[in-house]
DNA sequence: AGGTACACGTGATGC
DNA sequence: TGCATCACGTGTACC
């Protein structure tokens, strides 16, 4: 209505609109601040950054979601549990019960560190030391302790020749593809 | 200016009108479907729902920063490779200076296999050995090699009581504890 | 009552 | 010329 139920008088006329004109400035800054947060936002009129909000703000649930699955499986109980959360999965659902050797190599300069745990085996040793010789790499030092009644850790430092550098994973490779096949 | 520049035909009247409730409406639309996303969401008011958007999508972000850099480093940081056929990405872009040591553990039975790859440090399988012992574990065999100048590989077999077992996560975690604070 | 919040119609501005 | 967007003042409703 024109002018029945809402009359004002002057200095509360005012104040509404002052308020109102306070508001709008609030939500405005707002709209502001919001629009810095989002990347890639290329046109800036109200609904275009409040959908590019939403939408971001999908991705980065989506994101995060992910990560946490991925930080839960590294922190969930496996057989072999590495600090620093850096591990190797080792839970195998699927894997036949004839635990197959787990390698593991570094390498450091010109030195590397070979380490493979796996099955108590004759002459397993005598295999590895054949297959690091292949890969001609020069035995320092070596360790083989007995893990329970059937299995083997067994740690090994040697060194590179110069002319004949490996990655680790190339190593590694090699040497599994070496230990597997007496297997 | 009352009726100046501004001369507008009854239709085309009419039609600003209308743009300007659809216009209207299609922000109201994404208020609401914004409102739906944030969390903890008490008022419903443009305001706070712009405001506590900003705040969640600041969280969501920094949340994100912090799970990348943990996924970074644990996909990144290592010069390790586990053999398993499941290749790791060795390659280091954003690699850290010092690195902490790695602390294994795997358990059998009533054995436990420790491993702690670190580097080279005054008193480090002194301290080592006093934090198994605090765990009641009994050291049945150990090996120190040294790998390079600089660091060292620790592996050591222990056996444990049997009123007192642990998991593995326990005690990688109990010895990192133990270790970290002497490093 | 006094404060807060909203939707509306309207004039202005920029492509 | 139109079309889209905005800020404004205003009426209204809720507590």
């Amino acid at each position: 209505m024109r002018n029945s139920s809402s009359a004002r008088s002057p200095h509360q006329a005012q104040d509404h609109i002052v308020a109102e004109r306070k508001r709008r400035e609030k939500i405005s800054q707002q709209f502001i601040a919001l629009s810095a947060l989002i990347p890639g936002l290329k046109k800036i009129d109200k609904a275009s950054v409040l959908g590019d909000t939403i939408q971001h703000i999908k991705q980065l649930q989506e994101q995060v979601k992910l990560l946490e699955e991925q930080s839960k499986r590294i922190n969930a109980e496996s057989v072999v549990y590495v600090d620093k959360s850096k591990s190797e999965d080792v839970s195998d659902t699927s894997s036949n019960n004839v635990s197959l050797p787990e390698i593991e190599a570094r390498v450091l300069e010109n030195k590397v560190l070979i380490r493979i745990h796996c099955e108590k085996q004759e002459g397993v040793l005598m295999n590895i030391l054949r297959e690091i010789d292949n890969l001609d790499l020069t035995v320092i030092n070596s360790s083989t302790l007995h893990f329970g009644a059937s299995k083997l850790d067994i740690t090994i430092i040697a060194e590179m020749d110069d002319e004949f550098k490996l990655s680790v994973k190339e190593l590694a490779r090699k040497l599994r593809v070496g230990l597997l096949q007496l297997m």
